[in-house]
DNA sequence: CGTGAAACATTAGCGGC
DNA sequence: GCCGCTAATGTTTCACG
Protein backbone atom coordinates (compact mmCIF):
# COMPACT_ATOMS: atom_id res chain seq x y z
CA UNK A 1 0.00 0.00 0.00
CA UNK A 2 2.90 2.54 0.64
CA UNK A 3 3.77 4.22 -2.21
CA UNK A 4 7.03 2.86 -3.45
CA UNK A 5 8.93 4.97 -6.58
CA UNK A 6 7.37 4.88 -9.96
CA UNK A 7 11.06 4.77 -12.26
CA UNK A 8 11.00 4.66 -15.82
CA UNK A 9 10.59 1.00 -16.57
CA UNK A 10 7.27 1.28 -14.20
CA UNK A 11 6.29 4.27 -16.84
CA UNK A 12 6.80 2.21 -19.85
CA UNK A 13 4.70 -0.52 -18.22
CA UNK A 14 2.07 1.81 -17.48
CA UNK A 15 2.17 3.73 -20.85
CA UNK A 16 1.76 0.38 -22.51
CA UNK A 17 -0.99 -0.65 -20.56
CA UNK A 18 -3.34 2.31 -20.69
CA UNK A 19 -2.79 1.84 -24.73
CA UNK A 20 -4.00 -1.74 -24.58
CA UNK A 21 -4.71 -3.36 -21.06
CA UNK A 22 -4.52 -6.71 -22.48
CA UNK A 23 -1.67 -7.73 -23.34
CA UNK A 24 -0.08 -10.49 -22.17
CA UNK A 25 2.44 -10.14 -19.68
CA UNK A 26 5.08 -11.70 -22.00
CA UNK A 27 4.57 -9.26 -24.65
CA UNK A 28 5.00 -6.55 -21.95
CA UNK A 29 8.06 -8.06 -20.33
CA UNK A 30 10.06 -8.01 -23.97
CA UNK A 31 8.83 -4.78 -24.80
CA UNK A 32 10.47 -3.13 -21.77
CA UNK A 33 13.40 -5.41 -22.26
CA UNK A 34 12.40 -7.53 -19.10
CA UNK A 35 11.76 -11.15 -18.12
CA UNK A 36 8.09 -12.09 -17.56
CA UNK A 37 8.78 -12.38 -13.44
CA UNK A 38 10.19 -9.10 -12.58
CA UNK A 39 7.64 -7.77 -15.15
CA UNK A 40 4.63 -9.46 -13.36
CA UNK A 41 6.19 -7.93 -9.95
CA UNK A 42 5.91 -4.53 -11.15
CA UNK A 43 2.83 -4.58 -12.69
CA UNK A 44 0.90 -6.19 -9.57
CA UNK A 45 2.59 -3.63 -7.24
CA UNK A 46 1.17 -0.79 -9.39
CA UNK A 47 -1.91 -2.62 -9.43
CA UNK A 48 -1.73 -2.87 -5.44
CA UNK A 49 -0.69 0.44 -4.25
CA UNK A 50 -3.44 2.12 -6.51
CA UNK A 51 -1.50 3.65 -9.80
CA UNK A 52 -3.44 1.44 -11.68
CA UNK A 53 -7.05 1.76 -10.90
CA UNK A 54 -8.38 -1.45 -12.90
CA UNK A 55 -8.98 -2.62 -16.42
CA UNK A 56 -11.93 -1.85 -18.52
CA UNK A 57 -13.58 -2.15 -21.71
CA UNK A 58 -13.95 0.53 -23.90
CA UNK A 59 -17.40 0.28 -25.73
CA UNK A 60 -18.84 2.88 -28.51
CA UNK A 61 -21.93 4.59 -27.40
CA UNK A 62 -23.38 5.25 -31.19
CA UNK A 63 -23.22 1.57 -31.76
CA UNK A 64 -25.28 1.19 -28.21
CA UNK A 65 -27.52 3.72 -29.47
CA UNK A 66 -25.96 6.47 -26.97
CA UNK A 67 -26.10 9.29 -29.86
CA UNK A 68 -26.27 12.60 -27.62
CA UNK A 69 -23.27 13.73 -25.26
CA UNK A 70 -24.08 16.68 -23.47
CA UNK A 71 -22.15 18.87 -21.15
CA UNK A 72 -24.48 20.40 -18.27
CA UNK A 73 -23.18 23.02 -15.81
CA UNK A 74 -25.10 23.14 -12.59
CA UNK A 75 -25.38 25.70 -10.26
CA UNK A 76 -26.65 25.01 -6.86
CA UNK A 77 -28.98 26.98 -4.03
CA UNK A 78 -26.26 27.99 -1.40
CA UNK A 79 -26.10 26.99 2.33
CA UNK A 80 -27.85 23.88 3.59
CA UNK A 81 -30.53 21.90 2.60
CA UNK A 82 -32.46 21.80 5.87
CA UNK A 83 -35.73 22.47 5.32
CA UNK A 84 -35.44 19.31 2.51
CA UNK A 85 -34.24 16.89 5.08
CA UNK A 86 -35.58 18.27 8.67
CA UNK A 87 -33.85 15.74 10.41
CA UNK A 88 -30.23 15.30 9.25
CA UNK A 89 -29.32 18.77 10.12
CA UNK A 90 -26.05 18.14 8.27
CA UNK A 91 -27.42 17.41 4.72
CA UNK A 92 -26.13 20.46 2.89
CA UNK A 93 -27.42 21.53 -1.22
CA UNK A 94 -23.89 20.23 -2.23
CA UNK A 95 -24.54 16.80 -0.31
CA UNK A 96 -27.81 15.73 -1.57
CA UNK A 97 -26.82 17.06 -5.25
CA UNK A 98 -24.12 14.70 -4.74
CA UNK A 99 -26.01 11.95 -3.68
CA UNK A 100 -28.61 12.28 -6.58
CA UNK A 101 -25.53 12.64 -8.96
CA UNK A 102 -24.44 8.72 -8.26
CA UNK A 103 -27.95 7.64 -8.50
CA UNK A 104 -28.16 8.76 -12.37
CA UNK A 105 -27.17 6.51 -14.76
CA UNK A 106 -27.02 8.95 -17.77
CA UNK A 107 -24.29 10.92 -15.51
CA UNK A 108 -21.22 9.29 -16.61
CA UNK A 109 -18.95 12.42 -14.89
CA UNK A 110 -19.53 15.08 -12.86
CA UNK A 111 -17.06 17.75 -11.16
CA UNK A 112 -17.35 20.34 -8.82
CA UNK A 113 -15.69 23.19 -10.86
CA UNK A 114 -14.23 27.24 -10.27
CA UNK A 115 -16.05 29.56 -12.02
CA UNK A 116 -19.55 30.51 -12.23
CA UNK A 117 -21.32 27.17 -12.27
CA UNK A 118 -20.61 24.91 -9.80
CA UNK A 119 -20.75 21.66 -11.20
CA UNK A 120 -20.23 20.36 -14.52
CA UNK A 121 -21.95 17.06 -15.88
CA UNK A 122 -21.22 14.70 -18.85
CA UNK A 123 -24.70 12.89 -19.58
CA UNK A 124 -24.94 10.39 -22.26
CA UNK A 125 -28.18 9.34 -23.75
CA UNK A 126 -29.90 7.87 -26.89
CA UNK A 127 -31.59 11.24 -28.10
CA UNK A 128 -32.47 14.53 -27.40
CA UNK A 129 -36.30 12.81 -25.84
CA UNK A 130 -34.22 11.32 -23.18
CA UNK A 131 -31.98 14.38 -22.64
CA UNK A 132 -35.61 16.12 -22.65
CA UNK A 133 -36.46 13.61 -19.63
CA UNK A 134 -33.90 13.25 -17.69
CA UNK A 135 -33.62 16.87 -17.22
CA UNK A 136 -37.33 17.60 -16.64
CA UNK A 137 -37.88 14.29 -14.48
CA UNK A 138 -34.20 14.86 -12.60
CA UNK A 139 -31.79 17.68 -12.99
CA UNK A 140 -34.40 20.38 -13.27
CA UNK A 141 -36.59 18.39 -10.55
CA UNK A 142 -34.08 18.32 -8.58
CA UNK A 143 -34.29 20.97 -5.11
CA UNK A 144 -30.83 22.09 -4.97
CA UNK A 145 -30.66 23.15 -8.81
CA UNK A 146 -30.84 26.89 -9.35
CA UNK A 147 -29.74 27.00 -13.15
CA UNK A 148 -28.22 25.07 -15.86
CA UNK A 149 -26.53 25.65 -18.71
CA UNK A 150 -26.48 23.00 -21.71
CA UNK A 151 -23.76 22.36 -24.54
CA UNK A 152 -24.17 19.53 -26.65
CA UNK A 153 -21.15 17.48 -28.37
CA UNK A 154 -21.51 17.89 -32.21
CA UNK A 155 -18.33 15.85 -33.09
CA UNK A 156 -15.66 14.23 -31.15
CA UNK A 157 -12.38 15.34 -32.12
CA UNK A 158 -10.09 13.52 -29.19
CA UNK A 159 -10.88 11.25 -26.41
CA UNK A 160 -8.61 8.98 -24.65
CA UNK A 161 -7.98 7.48 -21.32
CA UNK A 162 -4.55 7.43 -21.35
CA UNK A 163 -2.81 9.53 -19.74
CA UNK A 164 0.04 11.96 -20.71
CA UNK A 165 3.49 10.11 -18.77
CA UNK A 166 6.18 10.80 -21.18
CA UNK B 1 -17.83 -5.88 -39.96
CA UNK B 2 -21.49 -6.13 -40.69
CA UNK B 3 -23.66 -4.69 -37.30
CA UNK B 4 -25.51 -7.64 -36.40
CA UNK B 5 -27.87 -7.29 -33.57
CA UNK B 6 -26.95 -7.14 -29.87
CA UNK B 7 -29.82 -9.22 -27.68
CA UNK B 8 -29.69 -9.03 -23.73
CA UNK B 9 -26.81 -11.55 -22.96
CA UNK B 10 -24.71 -9.90 -25.59
CA UNK B 11 -25.64 -6.42 -23.53
CA UNK B 12 -24.84 -8.29 -20.07
CA UNK B 13 -21.18 -9.35 -21.03
CA UNK B 14 -20.82 -5.63 -22.50
CA UNK B 15 -22.31 -4.59 -18.85
CA UNK B 16 -19.37 -6.81 -17.33
CA UNK B 17 -16.49 -6.01 -19.42
CA UNK B 18 -16.35 -2.07 -19.60
CA UNK B 19 -16.66 -2.85 -15.75
CA UNK B 20 -13.65 -4.86 -15.33
CA UNK B 21 -11.68 -6.18 -18.67
CA UNK B 22 -10.40 -8.26 -17.49
CA UNK B 23 -12.50 -11.25 -16.20
CA UNK B 24 -11.50 -14.63 -18.20
CA UNK B 25 -13.87 -15.67 -20.42
CA UNK B 26 -14.73 -18.74 -17.99
CA UNK B 27 -16.13 -16.10 -15.40
CA UNK B 28 -17.76 -13.98 -17.92
CA UNK B 29 -19.21 -17.08 -19.31
CA UNK B 30 -20.35 -18.18 -15.51
CA UNK B 31 -22.47 -15.08 -15.31
CA UNK B 32 -24.20 -14.94 -18.52
CA UNK B 33 -25.28 -18.92 -18.28
CA UNK B 34 -23.43 -19.68 -21.21
CA UNK B 35 -20.59 -21.99 -21.55
CA UNK B 36 -17.00 -20.99 -22.35
CA UNK B 37 -17.42 -21.33 -25.96
CA UNK B 38 -20.44 -19.04 -27.33
CA UNK B 39 -19.39 -16.76 -24.76
CA UNK B 40 -15.95 -15.97 -26.62
CA UNK B 41 -17.46 -16.47 -29.70
CA UNK B 42 -20.21 -13.26 -28.83
CA UNK B 43 -17.05 -11.70 -27.54
CA UNK B 44 -14.96 -11.24 -30.83
CA UNK B 45 -18.04 -10.69 -32.95
CA UNK B 46 -18.83 -7.32 -30.23
CA UNK B 47 -14.87 -6.59 -30.57
CA UNK B 48 -14.86 -7.12 -34.07
CA UNK B 49 -17.82 -5.19 -34.93
CA UNK B 50 -16.45 -2.26 -33.21
CA UNK B 51 -18.91 -2.58 -30.04
CA UNK B 52 -15.87 -3.07 -28.15
CA UNK B 53 -13.61 -0.48 -28.94
CA UNK B 54 -10.74 -2.02 -26.74
CA UNK B 55 -9.21 -2.31 -23.56
CA UNK B 56 -7.39 -0.19 -21.77
CA UNK B 57 -5.53 -0.05 -17.77
CA UNK B 58 -7.53 3.12 -16.09
CA UNK B 59 -4.30 5.11 -14.08
CA UNK B 60 -5.16 7.69 -10.86
CA UNK B 61 -3.80 10.88 -12.36
CA UNK B 62 -3.17 11.60 -8.72
CA UNK B 63 -0.63 9.60 -8.05
CA UNK B 64 1.04 10.16 -11.16
CA UNK B 65 1.84 13.87 -10.25
CA UNK B 66 -1.12 14.74 -12.58
CA UNK B 67 -3.25 16.89 -9.99
CA UNK B 68 -4.33 19.38 -12.01
CA UNK B 69 -7.65 19.01 -13.73
CA UNK B 70 -8.94 22.17 -16.02
CA UNK B 71 -12.05 22.24 -18.69
CA UNK B 72 -10.78 24.77 -20.97
CA UNK B 73 -13.70 26.39 -23.52
CA UNK B 74 -12.21 27.75 -26.85
CA UNK B 75 -13.48 29.82 -29.57
CA UNK B 76 -12.21 29.89 -32.69
CA UNK B 77 -11.43 32.69 -35.85
CA UNK B 78 -13.84 32.06 -38.48
CA UNK B 79 -13.89 31.15 -42.18
CA UNK B 80 -10.11 29.71 -43.66
CA UNK B 81 -7.13 29.93 -42.55
CA UNK B 82 -5.48 30.45 -45.92
CA UNK B 83 -3.15 33.18 -44.80
CA UNK B 84 -0.92 30.88 -42.19
CA UNK B 85 -0.80 28.04 -45.16
CA UNK B 86 -1.18 29.59 -48.47
CA UNK B 87 -0.37 26.69 -50.51
CA UNK B 88 -2.82 24.41 -48.82
CA UNK B 89 -6.19 26.16 -50.34
CA UNK B 90 -8.67 23.93 -47.92
CA UNK B 91 -7.38 24.24 -44.82
CA UNK B 92 -9.99 26.05 -42.56
CA UNK B 93 -8.91 27.55 -38.88
CA UNK B 94 -11.35 24.49 -37.51
CA UNK B 95 -8.74 22.11 -39.73
CA UNK B 96 -5.49 23.92 -37.87
CA UNK B 97 -6.60 23.73 -34.32
CA UNK B 98 -8.04 20.10 -35.17
CA UNK B 99 -4.82 19.17 -36.11
CA UNK B 100 -3.23 21.06 -33.13
CA UNK B 101 -4.84 19.52 -30.72
CA UNK B 102 -3.92 15.62 -31.60
CA UNK B 103 -0.38 16.42 -30.67
CA UNK B 104 -0.72 18.15 -27.44
CA UNK B 105 -0.47 15.43 -25.18
CA UNK B 106 -1.77 17.18 -22.14
CA UNK B 107 -5.43 17.59 -24.20
CA UNK B 108 -7.27 14.30 -23.33
CA UNK B 109 -10.25 15.01 -24.43
CA UNK B 110 -11.65 17.61 -27.12
CA UNK B 111 -15.18 18.09 -28.64
CA UNK B 112 -16.53 20.77 -31.14
CA UNK B 113 -19.66 22.25 -29.09
CA UNK B 114 -22.80 23.80 -29.73
CA UNK B 115 -23.07 27.12 -27.58
CA UNK B 116 -20.91 30.61 -27.50
CA UNK B 117 -17.82 28.52 -27.57
CA UNK B 118 -17.04 26.40 -30.51
CA UNK B 119 -14.09 23.73 -28.48
CA UNK B 120 -14.37 22.16 -24.88
CA UNK B 121 -11.38 20.86 -23.57
CA UNK B 122 -9.71 18.81 -21.29
CA UNK B 123 -6.64 19.44 -20.04
CA UNK B 124 -4.12 17.31 -17.36
CA UNK B 125 -1.47 18.69 -16.07
CA UNK B 126 0.86 18.23 -13.00
CA UNK B 127 0.26 21.87 -11.84
CA UNK B 128 -0.71 25.11 -12.33
CA UNK B 129 2.51 25.91 -14.01
CA UNK B 130 2.84 23.51 -16.17
CA UNK B 131 -0.90 24.63 -17.00
CA UNK B 132 0.09 28.64 -17.39
CA UNK B 133 3.10 26.64 -19.94
CA UNK B 134 0.46 25.05 -22.02
CA UNK B 135 -1.62 28.02 -22.55
CA UNK B 136 1.23 30.08 -23.06
CA UNK B 137 2.86 28.21 -25.63
CA UNK B 138 0.59 26.27 -27.36
CA UNK B 139 -3.08 27.44 -26.96
CA UNK B 140 -2.97 31.06 -26.97
CA UNK B 141 -0.03 31.12 -28.95
CA UNK B 142 -2.61 29.76 -31.82
CA UNK B 143 -3.40 31.53 -34.23
CA UNK B 144 -6.56 30.40 -34.74
CA UNK B 145 -7.98 30.50 -31.00
CA UNK B 146 -10.05 34.05 -30.51
CA UNK B 147 -10.89 33.39 -27.18
CA UNK B 148 -10.75 30.56 -24.07
CA UNK B 149 -12.17 30.54 -20.82
CA UNK B 150 -11.06 28.06 -18.13
CA UNK B 151 -12.65 26.47 -14.98
CA UNK B 152 -10.70 24.33 -12.76
CA UNK B 153 -12.02 20.71 -11.27
CA UNK B 154 -11.85 21.31 -7.55
CA UNK B 155 -13.22 17.67 -6.43
CA UNK B 156 -14.01 14.80 -8.92
CA UNK B 157 -17.74 13.79 -7.73
CA UNK B 158 -18.22 10.62 -10.74
CA UNK B 159 -16.39 9.67 -13.42
CA UNK B 160 -16.84 6.53 -14.96
CA UNK B 161 -16.13 5.10 -18.55
CA UNK B 162 -18.87 2.22 -18.05
CA UNK B 163 -21.77 3.67 -20.45
CA UNK B 164 -25.43 3.31 -19.37
CA UNK B 165 -26.59 -0.04 -20.96
CA UNK B 166 -29.37 -0.93 -19.09
C1' DC C 1 16.32 -10.69 -11.43
C1' DG C 2 15.92 -15.17 -14.07
C1' DT C 3 14.51 -20.25 -14.74
C1' DG C 4 11.44 -23.99 -14.90
C1' DA C 5 7.16 -26.63 -13.90
C1' DA C 6 2.35 -26.73 -12.51
C1' DA C 7 -2.10 -24.57 -12.89
C1' DC C 8 -4.99 -22.07 -15.56
C1' DA C 9 -7.12 -19.85 -19.66
C1' DT C 10 -7.92 -19.48 -24.55
C1' DT C 11 -9.03 -21.34 -28.82
C1' DA C 12 -10.28 -24.38 -32.87
C1' DG C 13 -12.69 -28.46 -34.47
C1' DC C 14 -16.62 -31.39 -34.30
C1' DG C 15 -21.21 -33.11 -33.09
C1' DG C 16 -26.02 -32.06 -31.53
C1' DC C 17 -30.15 -29.21 -30.79
C1' DG D 1 -28.30 -20.54 -37.32
C1' DC D 2 -26.44 -21.07 -32.03
C1' DC D 3 -24.83 -23.97 -28.22
C1' DG D 4 -21.62 -27.14 -25.75
C1' DC D 5 -17.87 -30.67 -25.43
C1' DT D 6 -13.06 -32.02 -25.81
C1' DA D 7 -8.23 -31.58 -26.71
C1' DA D 8 -4.21 -28.89 -27.92
C1' DT D 9 -1.94 -24.68 -27.35
C1' DG D 10 -0.31 -20.73 -24.97
C1' DT D 11 -0.15 -17.88 -20.66
C1' DT D 12 0.10 -16.81 -15.91
C1' DT D 13 2.09 -17.71 -11.62
C1' DC D 14 4.82 -19.61 -8.06
C1' DA D 15 8.93 -21.67 -5.61
C1' DC D 16 13.63 -21.67 -5.95
C1' DG D 17 18.56 -20.68 -7.58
Amino acid sequence: MANAEIDAIDRRILAILQENGRLSNQEIAERVSLSPSPCLRRIRRLEESGVIRGYVALLDAQRLGLDLLAYVNVRLEKGGGWALSPRSGEATHADLFRAAVQTWPEVVACHAMTGEMDYLLRVQVEDMAHFSRFMQDHLLHHPSVIDVKTSFSLEKIKETTALPIS
